[in-house]
RNA sequence: GGUCGAUUAGCUCAGUGGUAGAGCACUGCAUUGACAUUGCAGGGGUCACUAGUUCGAACCUAGUAUCGACCA
């Protein structure tokens, strides 16, 4: 006999290595079965397990579990990102903190050593707690994206992609993160809306020259006339103003016509080296925005970049590396000068000379960025060239309101480094760059021909939307964690790119000394070669041909640019065409339950492995009362926890959580996690659990191999049927990737059915006389119950999965046996229809027995009327178990019911209660007067429906008998009901 | 500003043209035999709003309102 309730922590973790030590997760590499492969995405090595990544892996384990019980040799590929920003971060910290050397004095190969050191003993930690999830992983074939064997990949996709000319070096403006100093992608950026303000400043037209300004409003009346001898210009980062390489409107812009093609000064540095910049057109400044002239820096800025690559703007740099303004080079004086020759267009530049120029004025050269933004506002404001408006906080009307700078308080959306929390700062920099646009047109043709399909399908614009606009793929990045880059340069600066360093020594023909590019490569380039060269190549191994493309890519929407675009556009480039996967199932974001992102700094996140083993009020409040962005939210957060979950979680295990998942994954919305939800799936391993031990009790025959067509009983050969259609169902709704269908398909199957009825009914025969019966019926309650753990078990892998080792004497696991219902052959529709009536009879007079308040406990005599012959030999066949379930003193035919008895209709025939005594004949024929009043509007809608000549021509043929079926059903439940009201209203 | 999405029971959400659903919460009853992490029965919805298409609309179309996400 299993214990008296399920604990978890008993049994997953033992289960887990049991299935591992079998081997349990090695695909097959059975030829003849079809491979079915997902590769993981691959967690960051410095990660631990979120609700994010709790849904993913339970997505991809259910998918896998289940193509697996089908016969399929699966592969679920595992492995690690080496995260190359973010792992040096920590380790870098560590070093900090336990007062080592920092990673410059260290040098280059005693860091990277200390790196890996830091991986093999507190890397990974997120891959153990995939395994707490169950994830059935092929663990012996775990990748890790800095491997030997991926670096080989890497190299020689890079190689192949630099002959082709694919891959190029050129200065571009890329994110730049400050204190890390490197480049870094679009994905390590995190746009936030900050407060910021909109400075507006006199840029002088030069030479004191004036036109006259115009506003007009929608209908054309002139609001402002006026002569101004500036031009009005807003910007939220006044420092990179030194930068500006001219002055932008929209070409329909009436105001700003007069003076295009004029120059005007830039209002800082010193009086006698002002530059002059060009008024240019562009479409991008929008003339209902600000002044509606733009600064053109294109130095700093992504969109004046694109307006400076337009118009041929020189851009000049003006911060380090470090985000200070630069302190290099010749005086402010000597550079300002050749600025004003090459905006005059009287000098010639290139992108090496303009690079070479620091513009920053000797005042404020080696100024932190924003300390030099603060001087360059009190030095313009000082000189008189704010523009002025009147001070809105002056009341008095008596006097007139003292003029103030105009300095807009508004939110602004700022670029932060998500590790690093600085200010992301736009620069021009020499970087390695993939030519995006070349690998995105046959990846953008796979999904439109549906070579790879999205799901849900909506997906796809996202997709193309990138895909189409794509930009040059910055690979490189000032980091020492990392692929290495596979180039070599000799001492003039010539550059040879190659495998291996013998080759580039090679092709540097002779004896010269070479150094190796500093830089290393970006995560994704080596994540993007995940599906092929996890797999083996460039060898043609048995797991590349096998398992490459891969089924089905599962992933939250946030990484469709990031790593599926480029899983998409190296695949195909690298594996003759062939997509890297056919589906990419894009699943939700998990968030809290009142929608909100479950995040650190808000204190609402929710830990898998909390749910998974429980914790106290104390510990889940100090775990989210510790490091939070603002510490003096700490309170608050405590209050709401503590007043949201008194006592805490408790232990509900990793099925409960996986279940919870699943039921909640519908396609194309985020997931609101309630624990109420986790704590009702926990429940519902319960009752499986007790639904076993009840059958344990009756000796129910575990292990057994049963004929789905053997049983005479129709109970047994019904509960086949239901089990049939529910595996059917859940097979469907996985194959459609709508978990939550399959989820809920396995509930209510499990516990509507199998606990609520086929249990219930099973106790007469199991408790009777009858042993063949009784036999018979052991023998099928042991078998359903086995082919509801297979059921279940790709959602709730470790319950069932002990289920079945402790029912019988096994040889296997369960996670290795079929899926049920491949044969099918179950359905028996004389026995569906025979144990539907008995499910109805039963539920009709309880229901009723309730309305009239019978006594639970109260046996009932009752009696049917006007039964047909299938009816009557139903009576007989389930006597026992009606008058049990109904609590019932008899259960007979009858010509005529007793006056005064309370009676209800069940399809031709109707149930009489003989408990007039028991009851109040003015409240029963209320009673049916309710009934009937329902029962009347119903029909009166269906008759105007089928009065309606137009339905009645153009709705479809089986619509129309349906309703009239309906009709005519309802109609005699109508009489039946009438007559029954007129005979007790006649007492 | 652009794109996408959402709005259905008290709450969290399913539901792609033909009888409005689930879980939780709520109400009444039930405790000696699988299970109170339970059972039986029940209450509760103008499917955001407006107009259209259709024999028929929660569902399709257009618009409005509110909320959200991403991008700029």
């Amino acid at each position: 006999m299993i214990d008296q309730r399920f604990d978890p922590k008993a049994h997953e973790q033992r289960i887990y290595k049991r299935w591992e030590d079998a081997g349990c997760f090695r695909p097959s590499m059975d030829t003849s079965a079809e491979p079915y492969a997902i590769m993981i995405p691959p967690p960051n090595v410095t990660g631990s397990l979120h609700m994010g990544h709790a849904l993913n892996n339970t997505v991809q384990d259910i998918l896998c579990r289940f193509e697996r019980m089908r016969g399929k040799n699966v592969r679920w590929q595992p492995g690690m990102d080496h995260a190359g920003i973010a792992t040096q971060m920590v380790v870098e910290r560590q070093l900090a903190a336990s007062g080592n050397q920092d990673r410059r004095s260290m040098g280059r190969d005693a860091f990277v050593d200390k790196v890996w050191e830091w991986k093999e003993e507190s890397g990974g930690t997120i891959l153990n707690q995939l395994k707490r999830l169950g994830a059935s992983c092929d663990w012996e074939n775990t990748k890790f994206t800095l491997d030997d064997e991926m670096n080989v990949a890497v190299n020689k996709v890079f190689v192949e992609l630099y002959k082709e000319g694919l891959i190029y070096r050129a200065k571009r403006l890329v994110n730049w993160d400050p204190h890390f100093q490197t480049a870094i992608s679009n994905l390590e950026v995190e746009n936030k809306e900050v407060d910021g303000h909109m400075w507006h400043f006199k840029y002088p037209l030069a030479g004191g020259q004036t036109y006259t300004y115009v506003e007009k409003d929608e209908d054309g009346n002139v609001t402002l006339e006026e002569e101004r001898d500036y031009i009005s210009i807003a910007t939220t980062r006044p420092e990179t103003m030194l930068g500006d390489g001219a002055v932008a409107v929209h070409p329909s812009d009436e105001r700003y016509a007069p003076i295009v093609g004029k120059l005007c000064e830039i209002p800082v540095g010193p009086k006698e080296h002002r530059r002059l910049i060009p008024i240019i057109t562009d479409e991008y400044p929008d003339p209902d925005f600000g002044s509606g002239a733009v600064k053109i820096t294109g130095a700093h800025d992504f969109n004046d970049y694109q307006v400076a690559k337009r118009g041929g703007i020189p851009m000049y740099a003006l911060m380090d590396e470090k985000g200070f303004m630069r302190a290099d080079g010749d005086d402010y004086s000597a550079v300002a000068a050749v600025a004003q020759r090459i905006a005059e267009g009287q000098e010639e530049f290139d992108e090496a000379k303009i690079a070479a120029m620091n513009l920053v004025p000797d005042q404020y050269r080696g100024l932190d960025r924003f300390e030099a933004r603060k001087a360059v506002v009190a030095d313009i404001t000082a000189e008189g060239n704010a523009v002025m408006i009147a001070d809105p906080k002056h009341k008095d009307e008596e006097t007139e309101a003292p003029l103030i700078p105009y300095v807009e308080n508004k939110k602004i959306m700022q670029p932060f480094g998500d590790r690093s929390g600085v200010v992301i700062e736009p620069m021009l920099t020499d970087q390695w760059f993939v030519d995006a646009e070349t690998l995105a047109k046959p990846a953008i043709e796979a999904v439109r021909s549906g070579k790879t399909k999205f799901v849900p399908e909506n997906w796809d614009r996202t997709y193309y939307n990138w895909m189409e606009n794509i930009e040059p793929w910055c690979i490189s990045r000032q980091l020492w964690w990392g692929h290495r880059i596979p180039v070599w340069y000799d001492a003039d600066g010539n550059h040879f790119c190659a495998e291996t360093e013998a080759e580039a020594q090679a092709m540097a023909s002779g004896n010269v000394e070479l150094s190796q590019d500093e830089d290393v490569l970006d995560t994704w380039f080596s994540s993007g070669l995940w599906p092929f060269s996890t797999q083996g190549w460039p060898e043609e191994t048995d797991g590349l041909k096998t398992f490459y493309p891969g089924a089905t890519l599962v992933t939250a929407f946030d990484i469709i640019f990031f790593w599926v675009a480029r899983m998409m556009m190296l695949g195909i480039k690298f594996m003759d065409g062939a997509v890297p996967f056919k589906d990419v199932y894009i699943h939700a974001i998990v968030r809290d339950e009142n929608g909100k992102k479950m995040s650190k700094s808000e204190g609402n996140v929710i830990d898998p492995v909390d749910l998974i083993d429980g914790i106290e009020a104390d510990a889940l409040v100090a775990k989210r009362t510790t490091g939070l962005r603002q510490p003096e939210k700490a309170p608050q957060v405590e209050k709401a926890t503590r007043k949201r979950y008194p006592k805490g979680f408790d232990a509900y295990g990793a099925d409960a959580l996986r279940f919870t998942l699943a039921a909640m994954a519908t396609k194309g919305r985020d997931i609101n996690l309630s624990v109420e939800r986790v704590a009702g799936y926990r429940n519902f391993g319960t009752k499986l659990w007790n639904a076993t031990r009840f059958a344990q009790m009756n000796e129910a025959q575990f292990g057994a191999d049963v004929n789905p067509q053997s049983p005479e009983l129709s109970i047994n050969k019904w509960i086949f049927g239901e089990l049939y259609k529910c595996t059917a169902a859940i097979s469907e709704a996985i194959e459609d990737y709508r978990f939550n269908d399959a989820a809920s398909a396995a509930y209510h199957f499990t516990w509507d059915v199998l606990c609520d009825w086929y249990l219930e009914l099973s106790k007469p025969i199991l408790s009777g006389e009858d042993a063949a019966a009784k036999k018979e019926t052991q023998l099928v309650l042991g078998w359903i119950l086995e082919q509801t753990y297979v059921a279940l078990h790709p959602f709730m892998p470790f319950i069932t999965e002990v289920l079945w080792e402790q029912t019988a004497e096994r040889s296997d696991f369960l996670m290795q046996q079929s899926w049920p219902g491949l044969k099918g052959g179950y359905e028996d529709q004389a026995a569906a229809d025979e144990l539907g009536w008995v499910l109805r009879i039963i539920s009709q007079i309880r229901s009723v027995r309730s309305d009239v308040n019978v006594p639970a406990g109260a046996k009932v005599p009752v009696s049917l009327t006007g039964a047909n012959a299938e009816t009557a030999r139903c009576v007989d066949a389930h006597r026992d178990v009606i008058m049990r379930l109904a609590r019932l003193e008899k259960f007979e035919l009858a010509d005529t019911a007793p006056a005064g008895s309370v009676k209800t209709v069940v399809d031709e025939a109707t149930v009489v209660l003989e408990i007039a005594d028991l009851i109040d004949a003015s409240e029963e024929v209320a009673r049916l007067d309710k009934q009937l009043g329902k029962l009347g509007g119903e029909i009166t809608g269906l008759e105007k429906r089928l009065g309606n000549e137009a339905f009645v021509a153009k709705a479809p043929a089986e619509v129309v008998a349906e309703q009239r079926e309906r009709l005519a059903d309802l109609q005699g439940m109508r009489d039946k009901l009438s007559l029954a009201r007129e005979q007790l209203a006649a007492i």
